[in-house]
DNA sequence: TTGTTAATGCGACTTTGTTGCAATAAAGCA
DNA sequence: TGCTTTATTGCAACAAAGTCGCATTAACAA
């Protein structure tokens, strides 16, 4: 099955880079948007979006998925990771991939296969 | 408005009490239940515990809330602070509390409110 | 025992995200 | 360019999680 580049496949990356290092649900994609792309759609998009490892989608706080632009997902290593925090501001909204790396010592047996760490709060703006 | 002892209230705690160091949805707690109480009440209940800083909230990347007492939540330092990660095990669902302390230096002028710090992958019994 | 009101049950509702299916349109090829 | 194949879309239906309004019930204090 080989991926074919479409009007709503451009636009959505367009503006996911556009919006580089802040994070957006599909609610906010959808405000964006010029044309009128189906919810299911931006949806399936998007999901492609994480399959192909272009993307990667946090889930916050709210229970809402949010999705950013694979940039510093540790391709310092040669390996892709998405182990860093994110924060999300609970006056704008905004949520941004903070540099930090995430290293947490797992107990014996166990093994990870995703990580989400979320910090919610006052962003630089609206504190 | 002061707090009333319930039926209901009675039951999820001893429910949460008993599956310590795990953290349960509110799915998982209907299952352990042997009344019937009603969705919305469970719910409610929950809520009243976080509120009152009995139990904390995790955030599921699956979108799902579970709730667990709080037992390590930084009461070394007199303070209450659920700064720590939570393991949820993609196969038997088991979401547990870990004890390492997550401590992340945020940009300037940012205010953190709430962590919530979630791997998954699987646990020591399912790997 | 009685009055006040917190808590419950029930139904309706919202939001988020997924899925089935018919219609559309990329991309490869004649 | 025109044709064929099938990935992608739009739309509707659906599922699940969680909340809320409101009438009823029951905790608890007087
Ligand atoms: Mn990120
Ligand atoms: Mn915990
Ligand atoms: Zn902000
Ligand atoms: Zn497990």
């Amino acid at each position: 099955m080989k991926r074919r580049n479409t009007k709503s496949k451009t636009e959505i990356l367009e503006i996911l880079k556009s919006s580089s290092n802040s994070a957006l649900s599909h609610e906010m994609l959808q405000e964006k948007l010029n044309s009128n792309i189906d919810r299911a759609t931006i949806y399936r998009v998007l999901n492609r979006f994480c399959d192909d490892g272009w993307v990667h989608r946090i889930v916050g706080d709210d229970g809402k998925q949010y999705f950013a632009l694979c940039l510093n997902c540790g391709e310092k290593k040669g390996e892709h990771n998405h182990n860093h925090f994110h924060f999300r501001c609970l006056q704008c909204g905004t949520v941004e991939c903070l540099e930090n790396e995430i290293d947490i010592p797992l107990p014996k047996g166990y093994m990870a296969k995703s990580i989400n760490g979320l910090i919610s709060g006052y962003c630089n703006n609206c504190s």
